[in-house]
DNA sequence: ATCTATTCATAATG
DNA sequence: TCATTATGAATAGAT
């Protein structure tokens, strides 16, 4: 294509040579542009002129397709430490799995390949964390009546404090009878504690339960 | 190029997009090669189809290349990948990490920190588990019993066999009481079976058990 | 796949 | 390097 046909082998006039490289190279990024469009294909070109100098295209990231390149051939590209990254992820990933099997059994859940001694396992298993847990349970409730008993015994204690203080302020309006005018003077605004409001004495205590 | 003119974006008819991608990826590694021997050129184009397979052109090594593509950019291919992998990495540990906590939880161990309402859980947890291992247990039992019935009645069925035998030998002994030189004469290996051994039907049965 | 009418890329040239 | 142009190559659509 052009004036004459030509033989595809080194041209060795170093201008011409120059001079097709460029259009080639414009030729083929053209065109791998154009069949990531027209064929949503990845593509990925570099050329490097014997300059050294560099032109590229990558319809995504060069990353991404070399990822793609790798998975697809095995072959490596990527140094020790990537294998390594891979192999964890892949060690981990393993246990994850095994994990997620054992959870799903201890919840009951495909369990069908199991044969009885492996159920029997399971079952002793799940009682061990019952009792555990039903242990730390009473432990709870333990802990609970303690306080509750505390906090009643307190209560009580208040109600005494405030029977106290009913009488004696019951017994100074007696004396207080022959003083009225001293009483009118002032001090209106003091009122007799007919009733107290009792508030917990673990106010965060229901944030347990 | 073409019987006409077509708009570059991508082509809706699968099997036209199909034909074209397979013409023009074949016409890019054409130009491909023959830029790298006509200008000599360093070269790759690698090009993945939406199906996902893979053609690749590269005058020299991939990894040369990309090496080199790395000294003139600078830019490190691999540290968004090791970032990637790593995040990764970490995602997968925590997941393994929280398994890892329920599965204690489940097993009884490091309950101390959990309040009522989260042992309460816990509790419905491991009752449903058991429910559902007792149901797989039982469903197991009721088999083996079918088993085991269907042997008890085959082996009475050998009984009844083995006394039938029983009396017909001794009925044929009665009968030959008159004849007992004619019993002399030969006849000596036989013996009456007076015992059995009963194989089992389902040799490999207490393996499930 | 193969064919062919067209469009496109580009070698040669200025 | 840029523009022009003749020519061969690539390829879109049809078979």
């Amino acid at each position: 294509m052009g004036r004459g046909k030509i033989e595809i082998k080194r041209i060795e006039n170093s201008s011409n040579r120059q001079v097709t490289y460029s259009k080639r190279r414009n030729g083929i990024l053209k065109k791998a542009k154009e069949i990531s469009v027209l064929c949503d294909a990845r593509v990925s070109v570099i050329i490097f002129a014997t300059s050294g100098k560099m032109h590229e295209f990558s319809s995504t990231s060069l990353v991404d397709i070399l990822d793609q390149y790798h998975k697809l051939t095995g072959r490596r590209l990527w140094d020790a430490k990537h294998e390594n990254l891979d192999n964890e992820i892949n060690r981990v990933k393993k246990d994850n799995d095994n994990m997620q099997i054992e959870l799903r059994h201890l919840k009951g859940e495909d369990i069908s390949s199991l044969n009885y001694r492996e159920l029997m396992i399971l079952e002793d298993g799940l009682e061990n964390g019952l009792t555990s847990i039903r242990d730390k349970q009473n432990e709870f409730m333990r802990m609970m009546r303690k306080k509750t008993q505390g906090m009643e015994e307190e209560q009580e204690q208040l109600n005494c404090q405030l029977r106290q203080l009913e009488i004696a302020s019951m017994n100074r309006n007696m004396g207080e009878i022959g003083e009225v005018f001293e009483q009118t003077r002032g001090n209106h605004e003091y009122q007799m504690p007919f009733a107290f409001r009792v508030q917990p004495m673990q106010p965060n205590l229901q944030e347990r339960f």
